[in-house]
DNA sequence: CGCCAGGGCCATA
DNA sequence: TATGGCCATGGC
């Protein structure tokens, strides 16, 4: 018997097709992204990220001062906040002597926790940066997937966490799978399941109560 | 003009 | 545990 979330899942890709995210030249860019997108359209992250392409490295972005690097990330919005976290993942990040292959042998949730302790690290951008910076399979409850979600009428435990175990529970643990079900649900919910949902045209209608937040 | 976008921290109760 | 204020740009 297979689950909502797996039905979903077969809807999305059949739909989309495979995504092969995170749209990034390297694994550290990656990293810099998915703190730069925070409560941002990738659009303005994106800008921002052109902007330090000729510092996109841990080192050079180490040597800039925390005002110049928030200059260059100015489009992405709450740039001085970013600056301060982006100091602060390298500052982890120096411990391993910024090597990705020497972090993605660290425990899943072990690393994890390392992450969730750096400031300006939370939940979901742990969880992005453990899916397509150090490939773990985990699954990204945020709150794109928790609208899909919300609007085709499953229930879902309230707290982030809870959402996330909840899903992982009906799902396998697999690190294609989790990749491309997170890039599935923000290329549907950019298109179709915004705060203003598109569901006219929307390929997931028939499956979806289109009930609102 | 106001709303929203691939959050997280902190103070407060 | 769960709200609320705060951070801030750029597209529509």
């Amino acid at each position: 018997m297979q689950s909502n979330y797996q039905l979903t899942y077969d809807m999305l890709f059949n739909h989309y097709g495979p995504q092969n995210w995170w749209p990034a030249d390297t694994h550290f860019e990656m990293l810099i992204g998915s703190i730069l997108v925070q409560n941002t359209n990738w659009r303005n992250a994106n800008k921002a990220l052109q902007k330090l392409k000729p510092y996109m490295d841990p080192e050079l972005i180490d040597q800039l001062s925390a005002e110049e690097l928030a200059q260059l990330i100015r489009s992405s919005g709450f740039f001085n906040i970013k600056a301060k976290r982006i100091k602060a993942f390298i500052g982890w990040f120096k411990n391993y002597h910024y090597d990705i292959d020497k972090i993605k042998k660290i425990d899943r949730w072990e690393l994890r926790n390392e992450l969730l302790n750096i400031n300006g690290i939370g939940r979901e951008t742990a969880d992005v940066m453990l899916l397509y910076g150090f490939d773990k399979p985990i699954f990204v409850a945020d709150a794109y997937a928790r609208r899909i979600f919300y609007r085709m009428g499953y229930d879902m435990q309230t707290s982030y966490d809870g959402f996330r175990q909840q899903i992982e529970k009906d799902f396998p643990d697999d690190l294609q799978l989790y990749n491309e079900f997170h890039a599935l649900l923000v290329e549907h919910a950019k298109q179709f399941c915004r705060v203003k949902p598109i569901c006219e045209t929307c390929p997931l209608a028939n499956n979806c109560d289109q009930r609102l937040d």
